[in-house]
DNA sequence: TCCGCTCTTGACCATTTGATCAAGAATTAA
DNA sequence: TTAATTCTTGATCAAATGGTCAAGAGCGGA
């Protein structure tokens, strides 16, 4: 809502659009560059529009980073919440970690955004990470801990659990340079690493 | 080497005793706020120098950053270097995640500086990267498939599961904030993550 | 078509910040 | 002690950058 005032709840054709492209553009600079190293010139020189356009659209700088994200933590945590109590315990866990894995190959700028906002202090989300976040995963590390109490998984702490997971999986995003480095920016790496990933989540690397 | 021409190679007494102090200084703040977010200011401040003085020992900002990552890239391979073929399998690769681990704890600065610079590209590193840091990787994970093919390990491909080790470990240090918000900044849950990821690691989660 | 509101931007401002420099203080070797 | 060298810093600069503003262009409903 630019205009405090004079401008009506409702957005303009133009205005919802151009919020759009902005935000795209705010995203794909703000994860390569973290926020201090982006200049609002960077982000009105990719999406097209003048600087001071932007800061018609958005006031200040920082209202661009925390709309962007917002927009990213929408959904962030959706792939946690498929994780369904009633079904199979490995086949739950499996789907999370491909879905996950998935994220990373399909949208690194949105986990290195996170990345690099935790990284930093999280300032601009410690709300979300205390709550929202933190209910789901107390949550659904319950749902996991039943299942371990049945006797259908390994005993491991859930939480720590769900951490290995979202640690080896946006690795792939967040360290993507390092990984290319190792193995050669050739060929597509992830499904070897899916494999291995599932493999050693469930099967772990003591021999049967 | 500041003065190109007439200081000679041999460092002083104080020159020696500065250059550290400031390097200390700036992997406090070059990890905490990151290149582009850290000012000389801040680095000077927090070692007691003035600004001026700290561009007498380091030229430019940016020598000061490549300064301080080398310096941390200096044993950052040592645990990897460690790992012993001629060891017990499991027991190397406990010690290895175990010593990742206690890194992770005692020097998070180190392993947040390295996030940051290899989530914004390792403009700064990527001889090491491609380099020293690759060759290592290679040998120890023809060590581990080594293990694998003689039936002492699960199979797993060993250069991911040398990233899984790496990200698990280092998301103790890099996303500390995120950990302390889901588990609660009081108690150490260090220990509970050392038993949960070996555990993990070693059995998987299916169980027996 | 006309009018009010929205959108766009060139010019501009204030602050921050990396870097320089000259001059003086401290240190060291003789 | 002395002279050469090293160390230190206040003052200053130029560039980068977040943000403002007034004026004009464009759009949409009546």
């Amino acid at each position: 809502m630019p205009q405090a005032k004079s401008r009506s709840a409702r957005k303009t054709r133009i205005q919802t659009l151009n919020e759009e492209i902005i935000l795209d553009a705010a995203l794909e600079v703000f994860s390569a560059y973290g926020f201090r190293g982006t200049t609002v010139d960077q982000i009105a020189v990719r999406c097209g529009l003048s600087k001071p356009n932007l800061l018609y659209y958005f006031r200040r700088k920082e209202d661009i980073y925390t709309a962007v994200l917002e927009r990213t933590l929408t959904g962030w945590l959706e792939p946690l919440k498929a994780i369904d109590a009633e079904g199979d315990p490995i086949a739950e866990l499996s789907r999370y970690i491909a879905h996950k894995l998935r994220m990373s190959r399909e949208r690194p700028e949105a986990s290195r955004l996170f990345a690099n906002e935790v990284l930093h202090g999280a300032t601009a989300i410690a709300k979300f990470l205390k709550g929202p976040l933190r209910e789901l995963v107390d949550e659904k590390a319950a749902v996991i801990g039943g299942w371990m109490k049945a006797g259908k998984l390994n005993s491991v702490d859930p939480h720590h659990l769900i951490f290995a997971i979202w640690a080896t999986t946006q690795h792939y995003a967040d360290f993507d340079v390092q990984v290319r480095a190792v193995l050669g920016d050739g060929k597509d790496h992830m499904k070897v690493a899916e494999d291995s990933l599932l493999r050693l989540f469930i099967e772990g690397l003591r021999p049967r």
